[in-house]
RNA sequence: GUGGGCGUAGCUCAAUUGGUCAGAGCGCUGGACUGUGGCUCCAGAGGUUGGGGGUUCAAUUCCCCUCGCUCACCCCA
């Protein structure tokens, strides 16, 4: 019999990357704090009803990218295939909109999809997610793209693209389709078979394939843009002035027509080049009929979510740099077994003191223990024997350069803070 | 769901037109006058070549099935 292996698309996050995923988490922390965002935890599955009806019937990851389970009493449970939805049903429901508006809160966590796994894209991958939910204001948008530019920043990624466009709300949508299904129509032929799927259920979509003939033919249709109401368009021009003022990048895809349903007014993504196909490094926008979908009050909200595998993969691609590597200080080595006794007290010792100290439990002979001691990353070996235990002391080495020098037992600890400061 | 590529030691890869006990580097374990690592040298462990079937005197190499990985389409983080 074999063994039995993860399930497809799903990993194994093991020491030699989980300390980079920290780092990621620390660096993204600190700029939510910064600005101003809160964190939240929140449930790993939901209702089945919150994401049909909050993400759209119609949209991939409802159709057919679920995760959707019975419990043992017959309700209909799914895994959260992302989390804005979640997010507004907390915030709702923790009635926050009684609260300061907008509740700005961040989450991060594992998301389940199921779709064939391939670079950057996974069954189970993590997310952090940002939502702003309670006001309308343009400059909340601009502060939520600001706020992903800044996470990508710090973090040290170049190379990203930051597109933007506005998507229209219930009364402009409906005029653009139209316009758009007029334009097409005379050339539903000419469409490749996906599209003319599209046509009737959701012709926003054609605006977005890759086929080039019908990139051709889509050329001169009616983008969401030049439809837009009044409101939509006066909206749309202020978040583009906003990034102006604060001098963020970002260049306008009047094709970004991003596929779940309760998008309105603002899109945009983070595209990075060091990706493979599956290049959005981080997708959002505003969605103001969120809350009433899954049965609240009218309530806009802005937010997005990041991929944590996808910043990990560029940031490798690019050299960044994920902080100090997480090594212990201290190795402890024994000369002989009769003293290894005395070298777990001293281990403890050093423990205790708050400094990371390791020693080896396979019976190493001396010379394998300062080679374990080499390969662990210590900075200091510290040497355990007859002559040290008689004598109240402790052989301190400096594995880097080379030096070393006995100390008090008294004092080791002292000794190695300072050292280590 | 559809298509391409690939599955040989823990890892990265070799193995002539199918032909002797399937190799190397790295890693791992041990050792180089027995209380000192990183460099060097020596030795060792480790593979039913993803699994199953077929063709053949002979299969890692050819054919079929299956499982898995990977990249892409769709869509997105």
């Amino acid at each position: 019999m074999s063994i039995i292996r993860a399930p497809r698309g799903v990993r194994d996050i093991l020491p030699e990357e989980s300390w980079k995923w920290e780092y990621v988490f620390a660096v993204t922390r600190k700029v939510a704090g910064d600005f101003g965002y809160r964190e939240v935890h929140l449930p790993v599955f939901e209702h089945t009803e919150l994401f049909s009806r909050g993400v759209g019937e119609t949209t991939d990851v409802v159709e057919k990218e679920m995760y959707t389970f019975e419990d043992r009493s017959g309700r209909s449970l799914t895994l959260r295939p992302e989390l804005s939805a979640s997010m507004v049903r907390s915030y709702l429901e923790n009635r926050m909109d009684k609260q300061h508006q907008p509740a700005k809160l961040w989450s991060a966590g594992p998301m389940f999809r199921y779709e064939r796994p391939q670079k950057g894209r996974y069954r189970q991958f993590w997310q952090i997610d940002f939502e702003a939910i309670g006001s309308q204001d343009p400059y909340v948008d601009v502060e939520s793209i600001e706020l992903s530019l800044e996470v990508f920043r710090r973090l040290g990624l170049s190379n990203l693209e930051v597109v933007v466009n506005s998507v229209g709300c219930p009364v402009c949508r409906p005029v653009h389709k139209n316009a758009l299904q007029d334009f097409l129509r005379p050339r539903l032929d000419q469409l490749c078979e996906t599209c003319q799927g599209r046509f009737d259920r959701n012709p926003l979509r054609i605006l977005d394939c890759k086929n080039p003939s019908c990139r051709a033919l889509t050329d001169k249709a009616p983008d969401t843009i030049s439809c837009l109401c009044d409101e939509c368009s006066e909206h749309f021009d202020r978040v583009k002035g906003g990034l102006n003022r604060i001098g963020a990048s970002y260049s306008i895809d009047n094709r970004l027509v991003r596929g779940l349903d309760y998008y309105t007014k603002t899109a945009y993504e983070v595209l990075s080049g060091d990706l493979g196909a599956q290049n959005a490094v981080c997708g959002g926008g505003r969605y103001d009929n969120l809350a009433e979908s899954i049965g609240g009050p009218h309530t806009p909200g802005v937010g997005f979510a990041t991929g944590v595998e996808r910043i990990i993969l560029t940031m490798e691609q690019q050299g960044c740099s994920f902080g100090k590597t997480p090594n212990i200080d201290v190795f402890v080595v024994f000369t002989n077994p009769s003293s290894k006794d005395e070298a777990v007290s001293v281990l403890y010792g050093i423990r205790r003191a708050g400094i990371a100290a390791d020693m080896d439990y396979t019976g190493k002979s001396f010379k394998a223990q300062f080679k374990a001691a080499g390969g662990s990353g210590a900075l200091y070996a510290c040497v355990i024997g007859p002559e040290e235990i008689s004598s109240g002391r402790a052989t301190i080495k400096d594995l880097v350069s080379g030096e070393q020098e006995t100390v008090s037992r008294d004092v080791l600890t002292v000794f190695l803070e300072a050292r280590l400061r």
